[in-house]
DNA sequence: TCCTAAGCGAGACGGTACGTCTTGTCTTCCA
DNA sequence: TGGAAGACAAGACGTACCGTCTCGCTTAGGA
């Protein structure tokens, strides 16, 4: 019944749904899109699409997939802490050469489903970074969901804008706004700010 | 053409759709909710529906409408820079007493829509708060946009995490996280922190 | 949920369905037309096919139904057993006449499903012919199956053949391979042969 | 390309694939019947249907195919002139102890496309039996085709109505309602009734 | 007092997407 | 090398929801 996903037939089969879903989302936003689109523009028999994905949303989450390992890497903990100014940078560049797939994750929809994922990033590194939550000012949960999904918001707000600062600013921004304070309020305000 | 939106039947009928509406959210998602259930739940005609709203979103939105003023008055710029903490503690009790409302209004599928009135709130008053943009280290825009979305998405982990911590503590996380840095980010490093 | 059969709109609705039927079936064979043709040459939304018929059978049956009392009229058992030369004659001039619509209901794929309300015609005038039923040689209901299985058959072999004779000839078959051995068999050979 | 017949494998895939469809069809109706279905129960490859039969309905005309020599015997034209009560008395005999498999084949959807290698089984014997056409007061095909049509149709209802009567009474009645009428039609009143 | 206009309930309708199902082809893999 | 496994294209099916529409009914406000 279910699907062998190392059949090379089956491979190339999501590679095309995915690139489907990309380009057409990317034209005319995630919700217009509909199933038969995409198995369209695939050239994928209709039917085909529900033997891979009960979803569009389950096509969705398979795209993001791929980009949570790197994403994962450049917001490794200890870089953020020793260097946020330089993280903040990183990840914009990152943003910035990856800014279509970026834009249909962000666009899609339910933003929230988007984050989930995202915030386990965060989550499961925390015994790394965050081994002196006992003196934290701000539990570590709220700070670390509050610091994933405001990076992913500003990261929205700089692509919904068409990017009119260069990623070292924005690097700085974020450093700024978002992971100084939030390293200060979880490590004692001394190194933050 | 038109409905006049004075008439004593047409409030009526707005006030039994907007009830229907966050019932129904409430127990099962804004998605979930299809327009035949909430006229069903209304005792209100299928198409009467739509001679008020176009939309399933444009009922909410109505909805919301009526949350913005007092949220508005909330967030009055003077307040929150002379006093975060105080200014963080007022909303989250705001919250707490108007829970259900407030928990219908975030997780209705997207909540970009929702975020982009509430940024408005933030941008009508830019010149009252932000008269000191020239010096900023952060746009103002940004500052704005994050300082709105940042809250919104604290006060929605509240809710979903079933408001595990008093209205005063969750002030003080939002000061500390959001409403000081945005303040030293825009005023100079010396009012923040 | 169910619709009301009086409506104008509705009446109207059901004569394109039927009239799309009848015309498609005539061209290509009842199992090979669609109920997205039937909608398409009728006029008539997708979906409101299923709000009138459950099926394509139920649409059939309903063309059916149209002929059916015109058909028992033909068919009273006196006119039988009085002159059957003369019954049979005046059936086959009925389907000369509505050689279309008969072509339609014998040749759609299940015989079985016609035949059932066809014999029900015989069935309900059984106490008025067969009143004799005590002296038969031959069980009552097997005697109207026979006759009305096999008048149809006939009548089938006519339509299939283009009507190589006429209705008087076929008429005169009618009586002597059919009607008059069911006479005989039912009410004594005296009155059969 | 083609399979060949006479191979013992081949020969084995058929029996599997025939027992199936007749079990199957016994169980649910032959149109409720998926080739799926049949590949399964007979535990052979789904596409390994077709390279034996086209069709769900090639299959069943090849379980026809068995019967219908042994049929062709029982309806020898020159018994039925003799003796109309024993040649059908020994009809039914044979469908009753072949009660499954004639349940099967006259359920099965379109009685016609059974219908017509039945009536070839009359029309080849046309010469022996008919060399009378020239006085007949009937057309012999029209003559033939009832009466194979009427005697499957009897078949029918016997079957259909769980055999209420033996089939020493089914052979009288069929003579009397069918097989004398049709030989007193062809051969001249005398030999008949 | 009447009558005219607007809000409304009811529900048929066209349209569109969905997810399921079946058929017949084609490819791959294995014995 | 021939048969089993199963991915696949094609497309009908029946369901669900949307937004439009027409038809009367009711009720309020002005002539």
């Amino acid at each position: 019944m279910n699907i062998d996903r190392t059949d090379r037939r089956v491979r190339r089969t999501h590679k095309l749904l995915q690139g489907a879903l990309v380009g057409l989302t990317l034209e005319r936003g995630f919700d217009a899109v509909t199933i038969r689109d995409i198995t369209d523009r695939a050239d994928v028999g209709y039917a085909t699409f529900f033997r891979h994905y009960p979803d569009k949303e389950a096509l969705l989450a398979d795209v993001l997939e791929a980009m949570k390992d790197e994403f994962q890497s450049l917001l490794a903990p200890y870089s953020m802490v020793s260097n946020p100014e330089k993280t903040g940078t990183l990840l914009f560049e990152y943003v910035e050469q990856n800014r279509d797939l970026c834009r249909v994750l962000l666009n899609s929809t339910d933003t929230m489903s988007l984050l989930k994922p995202v915030q386990e990033i965060g989550m499961s590194d925390r015994s790394l970074m965050f081994n002196f939550s006992a003196q934290s000012s701000v539990p570590v949960e709220i700070a670390i969901s509050h610091l994933m999904s405001s990076l992913v918001m500003l990261i929205r707000w700089w692509l919904d804008h068409d990017m009119p600062y260069p990623p070292e600013r924005m690097g700085q921004i974020a450093a700024g706004l978002i992971i100084r304070p939030v390293i200060g309020a979880v490590l004692g305000d001394a190194n933050g700010a």
